[in-house]
DNA sequence: TGTAAGGGTGATGAAGAAATCACCCGCTTT
DNA sequence: AAAGCGGGTGATTTCTTCATCACCCTTACA
């Protein structure tokens, strides 16, 4: 197997030349670029032509969030595994949005690191696991957002009712509303979540925690 | 260090226990438990109290989802590892939203098995690199949701005429409304954006990619 | 057979968001 | 000082969504 091409783009000096030393160490792999910043890292990238760049996010002129926008403005399938100490939300959610192929600590192992990096070359997204717990919160977040907004409060109470196996008319003197208003909220209900009766609506109600 | 207590919950019975001959092979884990099904698991575990329960999607009577609600329900601290050949998006993404730790597939190896329960037993969250690129593409998409819907269309068609450097007047001709007009859709954008001024907007627009 | 319950359709007033425009201020350039 | 541009405030019209209600249909069952 051919060796993997990597240029590394961290403008620490020091950890860039210890990372460059670990990685040639490993057969598997060939620096074939550095870079101290983004600016430097989009020219090193056009001439080295590198399988995977190894991308830190906090960096001066341009940081690694710009940097790898403007690389996957101009090759979607560039393969970016950022490298960074931040695990801060807004980096880590920051750089996913903007296409990242995996996020690592620098404390990383360098075994750790090396099956990192050849999940990556071989088309599988990686994730440190000290923040990966991050992004499942994101994702959990954000499938939540997509139910808030979609029932009405007012119909959420009529579906609390209902989960308690009222009817229709204690629903209504419960929330002193007409029969027929229930109903049409009910209604409402049943199109929204895109199934059929009242007791679906419920069931996915309750999978959807929004009771 | 304590032996990692462990509970396996698959319906597929020589898995169950291939698996649970493994892990009784590793110093650092004892399996207390065992169930077929999501019903049995309930029970076992409430008996068992296990650190980590592993956990199959693909089952009988209760599945793996609607048991591992049912366990949070109960213990919202409870570490779940789903352990399962899906690799259904559904299925994924149902996991980390009803509260998994973990999603690894059947097919790994058991030493990656064995560091994976470790990361969860310690409080942080472990993917497989299979299925690490689906959830950052979920992550994606719900960011772009989250921006759709913020700006109404024609704010968006004007600020794409200020990402093509247009001034108020050119974008009224454009558009064939007043300056004022423009200078108005303007202003909501900024504040929807949550920035200062023109050129801010249309960075952040081009980060966001809704140009 | 009539009555209760789930489910479907149409309609209306209130509230809020979207799109439009007029007018004002401050800075820079000429 | 006048003109051009970015930015701020108020006001109007239109559209959509929400919450409300009336009326009708079907099924089950007493």
């Amino acid at each position: 197997m051919n060796r993997v091409r990597i240029v590394v783009v961290d403008d620490h000096a020091l950890f860039r030349r210890g990372l460059i030393s670990l990685l040639e160490e490993m057969p598997e792999f060939h620096v074939v670029g550095e870079a101290a910043n983004g600016q430097e890292a989009l020219t090193v990238i056009e001439r080295a032509r590198p399988d995977i760049i190894l991308l830190d996010i906090n960096m001066p002129v341009l940081d690694g969030l710009q940097t790898l926008a403007a690389i996957r403005k101009k090759d979607s399938a560039q393969k970016v595994l950022m490298l960074t100490i931040s695990q801060n939300d807004d980096d880590l959610i920051g750089a996913i949005v903007a296409g990242a192929n995996g996020y690592v600590l620098k404390n990383a192992e360098p075994e750790m690191l090396k099956n990192t990096i050849l999940q990556v070359y071989s088309g599988n997204s990686v994730l440190s696991p000290e923040v990966t717990a991050r992004v499942l919160q994101a994702v959990r977040r954000s499938q939540n957002d997509r139910n808030r907004g979609l029932l009405s409060e007012r119909e959420i109470e009529v579906l609390k009712c209902l989960a308690r196996g009222q009817t229709t008319a204690q629903i209504a003197s419960v929330l002193f509303i007409s029969e027929n208003t229930v109903k049409t909220h009910i209604r409402h209900i049943l199109e929204k979540m895109e199934v059929n009766n009242r007791a679906e609506a419920v069931a996915k109600a309750a999978q959807m925690d929004l009771l």
